[in-house]
DNA sequence: TATTGACTTGGAGTGCACTCTAAGTTGTAC
DNA sequence: GTACAACTTAGAGTGCACTCCAAGTCAATA
């Protein structure tokens, strides 16, 4: 282990996953196997950061693991898989404008509602 | 059953819900109980309606059952109730703006990716 | 009168994404 | 040298939100 690995304690605590769902994503695939340090422990590199911060990217914004997995496998195909790549992306671009766009209703109809109770709270008291 | 009244199925078609989700919602109590037809059925109102549709709002957007279980029990406690509905209402209303910025900032890096990727088919064809 | 189809119930089963357990190894601190 | 913390594994367990099943009721139609 060099200088610039990192434990998989301090990758839990820079990327918000739990070591738990660390070595989970590593088992299922969405990560290549991580290399190990001489006592068998996992040693992370910059490189593997960065992808896992695009994993939870994609999980936040609710892709389920097994697209995010397809994804994974495209990665591993090199440039024969970029144009499917682009495609799937796309394709989460399309849901999230969407997602975006219920949020935004959805922040319109709450902000209504609290108005109104709030009215009724003020009435309540001067009344 | 009057005219005006629904059939779970027809609920279930203007909702987006499932029927066995329509009769699960009411079984743990985000519902109040639906008045039945003479038979026995369920003969939805356009109050149940409201309701309903508020409730997919608010699971669409993330809010988990355990909380628009209380507050379906804030509805039922009427007036004494408004100001923790709006409390409840306005933690959503944060969450949300966090989920709005999350989304953005995704939206910005797969567009970014797709750019990249797109770049690189072109390049493909023309080298 | 028999079949069809939409509904009813309580309770069991499913799928997803973790989350934890048990048993074992390794490296450092006293 | 022994206690301790941090790691390792395979596999079991958990929590959420449905989703389905079996058995039965009821109204309408052939």
């Amino acid at each position: 282990m060099t200088d610039k690995d990192l434990t998989i304690q301090q990758v839990a605590g820079l990327t918000g996953l739990s070591v738990h769902t660390l070595r989970y994503y590593e088992k299922i695939g969405l990560m290549d196997p991580i290399r190990r340090a001489k006592n068998g422990h996992r040693a992370y590199h910059m490189d593997d950061m960065e992808w896992i911060r695009l994993i939870v990217r994609l999980r936040s914004t609710g892709m389920p693991i097994v697209e995010m997995q397809r994804f994974a496998d495209m990665m591993r195909m090199g440039d024969a898989g970029i144009s499917r790549r682009r495609a799937l992306l796309e394709e989460h671009e399309q849901k999230l404008m969407l997602q975006a766009k219920e949020l935004e209703d959805t922040l319109v109809v709450l902000r209504d509602k609290i108005a109104y109770y709030r009215a009724w709270e003020s009435g309540e008291h001067s009344g």
